[in-house]
DNA sequence: GACCAGGCACATC
DNA sequence: GATGTGCATGGT
């Protein structure tokens, strides 16, 4: 590996400081956050969040108990309104029966007995479930998206078609598994991407851009 | 109007 | 196992 885990840690917590993640008030709000934001701009998350606390609605209960319609209207700005009624209410039935008072039921340590809970609610894939174990309950899971992906592949540190696990698995057996560290992790990779290493390519202004075979001005 | 945004399940080869 | 496709809104 070219560059070391924690030399780009350093050197994006250097550029940008702590980034205070996940978005959200509560448990909750984060594992809904995570669902609705998949494939989609956070802007239009927020605004199917706000709706939900206007309507009272930001509660599992509430969704697993509303009409689809109902919540199909309340967080159609997030986009794939009908797909993600389905997925939202999957979610609330799995946090119903496996969460209390913000914490997991029984052995909330076993990190992979979770992460295969999660994962076997249809619409929870790898990203949503792992974002939901780190910000939601603070298990030491390290969570890749696109952009983890593409920063590590255009500084020549992974192959560009490496898996999810495959590249979850460098992260979790380099560094210490420390969920703080996992957290602000993830969130500086976001900010780097939407801020200097675009899809397009990175800007000149790129904390890593040393190593990058794709700057442009 | 094209492109992009914290994915996922399912079909098909 | 790899690869393709549908799902939808809103900002640039």
């Amino acid at each position: 590996m070219q560059m070391q885990l924690s030399k780009i840690f350093s050197l994006l917590l250097e550029e940008y400081g702590p980034q205070h993640w996940w978005p959200g008030d509560t448990p909750w709000e984060i594992a809904a956050g995570a669902l609705l934001t998949q494939n989609t701009n956070w802007g239009n998350v927020e605004k199917a969040i706000a709706n939900l606390k206007r309507l009272g609605l930001l509660d599992p209960a509430k969704i697993a108990d509303s009409r689809d319609e109902i919540i199909q209207n309340t967080i159609r700005p997030a986009g794939y309104f009908r797909l993600k009624t389905y997925r939202f209410k999957n979610l609330a039935r799995w946090w119903l029966a496996n969460v209390r008072n913000d914490h997991l039921k029984r052995k909330s340590s076993d990190l992979d007995f979770w992460r295969d809970s999660l994962l076997s609610v249809s619409g929870v894939g790898r990203e949503t479930a792992d974002s939901i174990l780190l910000y939601s309950f603070h298990l030491p899971t390290f969570v890749v998206d696109t952009y983890t992906k593409r920063i590590m592949s255009r500084h020549y540190v992974t192959a560009e078609s490496i898996d999810y696990d495959e590249l979850r698995d460098i992260f979790m057996n380099e560094l210490p598994r420390d969920p703080v560290l996992f957290n602000e992790f993830h969130a500086l990779f976001v900010r780097l991407g939407k801020e200097a290493c675009g899809k397009r390519g990175c800007t000149a202004q790129c904390p890593l851009g040393a190593e990058c075979h794709r700057v442009r001005m």
